[in-house]
DNA sequence: AGCCGCTTGTGAACGTTGGCACAAAGTCGC
DNA sequence: GCGACTTTGTGCCAACGTTCACAAGCGGCT
């Protein structure tokens, strides 16, 4: 389940606040969903919550990282370093949430060798030799769309089997390789339909 | 429906590979769908294939650009001018896909002025007068978390009701107001999840 | 014109997800 | 120690999304 995350993101800075228990009630408050839903999930866990009293953050918090396998330290590859992929290497929540960058990759010449917040951009011929020495499992590409495809079957023949596509494109894989995609036109048009109803119910009540 | 945007996006493309017809099997590989899927979510806009044929191409744009409301280009407002925030407004993707960048605003004095790809950075007291002078309807909130539910309110304040949030927080709003989040780290640990079962799955095999 | 094959549109079955509501269980106060 | 209150865990149901399967409709071919 994708809200296992929320809810591990929601305990941390819980956690931070010096919190110690917490009610599924005041949880599910916190990472917006139902408290029911919330237990639920929780249940697929184990029962571990004390009734009367709830949930105790640490015990959460470590349950869930067990659950969604962040306690060893995954590795990723970043695949082009471009606008976006300057950003993302330049992102700090990756570290704090248990991956860790590998290596950074782009296919133009003139970026190989930059250095950006301590790592250094490699050419693609690297790709294969980082990926099997670091053990890397997950591959994000920030490439342009004619890319990803080529790029994606490069880092799945490497042994990579999780990816995270940003560029608009449709990608095809072998079904043991899972593949998510952030699509920002997608995201805006997704809101951009909402307006449309809430347009249209607009001139329905005139 | 999430997957219109993409068929939408697919459609761009077999355009401009010169296609005018296409049949939903065709169109529900391309966009990685079932075909009766696909068939049923274009059912909702109304019966405009030509059975025997497809559907044609053309007509399907701009059915879908119609129903998704793409088709007067929208405004948006960009909020925090980092690291992601660059890499948000030197973005080509926007423009091209019906979305106008109204304005860039970030709270530090020091990025008030920049110039990025035509842009100008504003200061955050011109919200209000941009947004309701270029009547925005999105908001794209790209600070960190801790500011992201003060800035969402002052977008919404000003009159802003859909909210695109790529910082790592939980917002609350009205309920007229449509907010969508990307969250990297979610994304991550989601296939970090799926990692972990495929590990568990192959030591049960043993 | 009539038949044939292809493709759409949709009804019905299915599995999944979300939400209510309540019993079990444990704590806190007295 | 006991009762009352709080909170979990879960059984049940409704709603939604997905998939299969097929009849109806259209174009092309003869
Ligand atoms: N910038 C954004 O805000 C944004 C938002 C959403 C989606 N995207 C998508 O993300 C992708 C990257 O966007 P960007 O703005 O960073 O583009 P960009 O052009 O700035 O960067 C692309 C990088 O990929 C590298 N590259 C090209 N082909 C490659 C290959 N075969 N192998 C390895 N590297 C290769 C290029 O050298 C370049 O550095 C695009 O597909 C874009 O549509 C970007
Ligand atoms: N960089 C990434 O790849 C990435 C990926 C996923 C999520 N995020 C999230 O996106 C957000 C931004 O990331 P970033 O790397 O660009 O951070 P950043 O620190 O580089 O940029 C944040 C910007 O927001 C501005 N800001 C701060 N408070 C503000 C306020 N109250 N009003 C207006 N502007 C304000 C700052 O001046 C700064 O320019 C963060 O929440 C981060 O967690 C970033």
């Amino acid at each position: 389940m994708a809200r296992l995350a929320v809810y591990l993101r929601v305990l941390g800075s819980l956690a931070d606040g010096g919190l110690s228990t917490i009610s599924s009630e005041a949880l599910a408050n916190a990472a917006g969903v139902n408290s029911a839903k919330l237990r639920k999930d929780l249940s697929y866990l184990g029962s571990f919550g004390t009734r009367g009293v709830g949930y105790v953050v640490e015990v959460l918090r470590e349950r869930i990282s067990t659950c969604l396998g962040v306690t060893e330290h995954r590795s990723v590859v970043l695949v082009g370093i471009g606008n976006l992929g300057h950003a993302l290497a330049g992102y700090g929540g990756f570290g704090s949430r248990g991956f860790r960058i590998a290596g950074l990759f782009d296919a133009d010449e003139r970026r190989i060798g930059e250095n950006i917040s301590g790592l250094c951009v490699r050419s693609m011929d690297e790709l294969d030799a980082v990926i099997a020495r670091e053990s890397v499992s997950i591959g994000v590409i920030a490439t342009p769309a004619d890319a990803a495809q080529e790029v994606c079957d490069r880092l799945v023949a490497a042994g990579v089997t999780s990816i995270l596509n940003f560029a608009p494109a449709v990608l095809v894989v072998t079904d043991i390789v899972d593949v998510r995609k952030v699509d920002l036109a997608v995201e805006l048009q997704i809101l951009s339909f909402h307006e449309q109803r809430k347009a249209a119910g607009l001139k329905a009540v005139l």
